[in-house]
DNA sequence: TAGATTGTTAATCGATTAACAATC
DNA sequence: TAGATTGTTAATCGATTAACAATC
């Protein structure tokens, strides 16, 4: 019942936001009923101010020399991710990545829940991988309509990836996760994300080569 | 023969190197020999400037009226990234995403070679995945030290990653990237790249979130 | 030459950090 | 109360974008 229930906020701060979260529940499990952003910072070596405007984005309140309340805190920042109630999601790509992604237990706690893997190997297709069905890729569009399939996530090679791509947007996703090492030519309106790993790649083969002189 | 062979470069333009790698190697199968990066720019959706600052901090100097001549281009980019040479590399954590990473033929192209994986699991150890070895872990340290393998890799799930990463270091390994969804205690000196999915999850969520209203 | 493009300096923008009054 | 902590406003910092002279 808030006056701006969800404003748009510096991609930085939600980044932070997952690591927030799990020291938060690490406190919890401790015991911990209240907790000053002074303690949160120190812990995340980060500094105090931009805890606090973080944690403020998230509409919570705290009390002077008490802190947050915990409880409240945790459900505060769940809800600014969105992960207070999982979205399904698709895979499509039933390689070793994407075998890696389905199984992850993680996901469920973070506010992802892959109801189903898609391939056209035929060898796959069928199959289950961590209790998830691999289905025809050529089934996508029909059943992320059905099922109002929000995110896609891509784990096919660089070659498939913009097939996989569009196949996702004619099922009316509106989100891609993308690991093809491929930039994507979608439309403005769609969500994308990618998981740049040959950028990575390039920070550390910098650094080291330059620790090198 | 510079003056500065090796300065430190922002971040984010390190991280844009392999997008303009990628993008020259097709103008280079095209046959273009002279590339501007008003062109580049255009074509990777940026601004024309950022690549010309991004570029000039590979040390290249382009012509008025022409631009750059695409194979010293290209050589200069792989040099700054530190790709002119490739490192040799070792995995820990030969699961789905661990063999997934040790199959990827493009990292060869992208400075890394790794050269063997590590487990602890006895089925695994002796097995080969992508023609490499899979090792026993307690093997790492005095492997890494004897071939001077400065990048480690780390794919093992949440409760082992640290131990792996003292592992690494006891091995003298100078870089880790860190797949494991954990933050990993190691000293300064000590170059670190995490590979965040969490928060690269954060941050679908919440727009879609906030794109719900 | 005219005009496109480079290289560089200045302006803008956004995120982080510092300062400080309000408060329990 | 005294002191720690919140919430907010101002300063800093770094990256991106704009402006423009130099050049082939």
């Amino acid at each position: 019942m808030k006056d701006k229930p969800l404003r748009s906020a510096p991609t930085p701060s939600v980044r932070r936001m997952p690591r927030y979260l799990r020291c938060l529940h690490a406190l919890r499990s401790d015991r911990v009923e209240w907790i000053s952003c002074t303690f949160l910072a120190e812990r995340l070596n980060v500094d105090p101010t931009l805890v606090r405007k973080d944690l403020a984005l998230t509409g919570i309140t705290g009390k002077p020399k008490v802190g947050y309340y915990l409880p409240d805190l945790i459900m505060a920042v769940e809800r600014f991710i969105g992960w207070d109630n999982p979205e399904d999601a698709f895979l499509v790509g039933a390689g070793h990545l994407g075998t890696a992604l389905l199984g992850f237990e993680g996901f469920a706690r973070h506010g992802l829940n892959i109801v189903a893997g898609f391939d056209n190997d035929p060898t796959k297709v069928g199959t289950t991988v961590a209790d998830k069905p691999i289905l025809d890729a050529a089934k996508l569009p029909d059943l992320a309509q059905r099922m109002h399939i929000r995110i896609g996530i891509i784990t096919v090679g660089a070659r498939n990836a913009q097939a996989v791509a569009d196949l996702m947007l004619s099922g009316g996703i509106t989100a891609i996760w993308n690991f093809a090492p491929v930039p994507l030519d979608l439309p403005e309106d769609v969500i994308l994300e990618n998981e740049d790993l040959s950028g990575t790649l390039a920070v550390i083969s910098r650094r080291l080569a330059a620790s090198g002189i």
